[in-house]
DNA sequence: ATAATAAAAGATAACTTTGTCCTTAATACA
DNA sequence: TGTATTAAGGACAAAGTTATCTTTTATTAT
């Protein structure tokens, strides 16, 4: 579904949210090992992820590392779909028809169109928090 | 969702069931234009479609070219995507986890799941003549 | 047989995604 | 101030996907 950038996003949003607090920051090499991702890869996408201390929030230096505010933690996971440029991906024709649409639909259109707003309910609906707090419980896990 | 080939052979598939028969071929020229897919590379998504003649069939030639069975039209469009090698597309975890399952889920898992039953049931429910009539009514297209 | 037609097959090119490595910048602490 | 630490940033490499082009093979009709 989503490209391997956009799965150690979202993974790795999880964990740091699960993992960490202001006082208690992650390290990249924290991150990588604890979702199971390359680490020089992983840290790009941190990149991404923590441009202008939006989602995720870093610092560098000694104690510096990553961690996911409160506030942050309170954004439905689509959030992160959106930071790495790839919320369109949920509307796209399942055929790949540029203009599919009501009027002119692909013969998958309708069907698929219910199966969307499931998906985009699921990414709208659940919260960084909510999700981490399913791996807090020993419910889940996003490590690899 | 899917590659850009496997979004070519569905289009594909579908587009020859509905403007094919076995007295009237299309060219390889015809289903690229009917379609909108680039011409060289659409050449080799029918040679895997065509492979074995099991899904689509081909012949060389003079008033050669490409036609899909009755037979073979009443197969569902998930065997496309398996011809496409792309049907595990549809299981796999959103997060990327590979041992992502019941015992050992991600925090999206359970939700995830009905979305991909969903999913399946589409794939396998639908025919390509289903969806090649949908085009005959006039409901639907597959052209870009 | 020969010529024309159309797909099959192979080689290769362009682009994207995934991944690594090395240097630079910021921060903390001694 | 200097040194250690940690992320940011840039350059580059490997792999995969998408796309093109050329040659070969099969088939038909003359």
């Amino acid at each position: 579904m989503f490209s391997k950038a956009t799965e150690y996003a979202l993974r790795a949003t999880i964990y740091i949210a699960q993992k960490s607090s202001i006082e208690n920051k992650l390290s990249l090499d924290d991150v990588a090992t604890g979702i199971g991702s390359p680490r020089a890869f992983t840290a790009k996408i941190m990149q991404i992820l923590s441009k202008d201390n939006k989602l995720v929030s870093s610092t560098r230096g000694p104690n510096g590392g990553f961690y996911i505010s409160d506030k942050a933690k309170e954004q439905p996971i689509i959030a992160i779909l959106k930071c790495m440029n790839e919320r369109d991906i949920i509307d796209k024709c399942v055929l790949g028809l540029k203009k599919c649409s009501e009027k002119e639909p692909c013969p998958l259109h309708f069907q698929y169109k219910t199966i969307k707003a499931d998906l985009l309910g699921l990414f709208e609906l659940k919260s960084i928090q909510q999700l981490a707090n399913e791996i807090e419980d020993g419910n889940a896990t996003v490590s690899n």
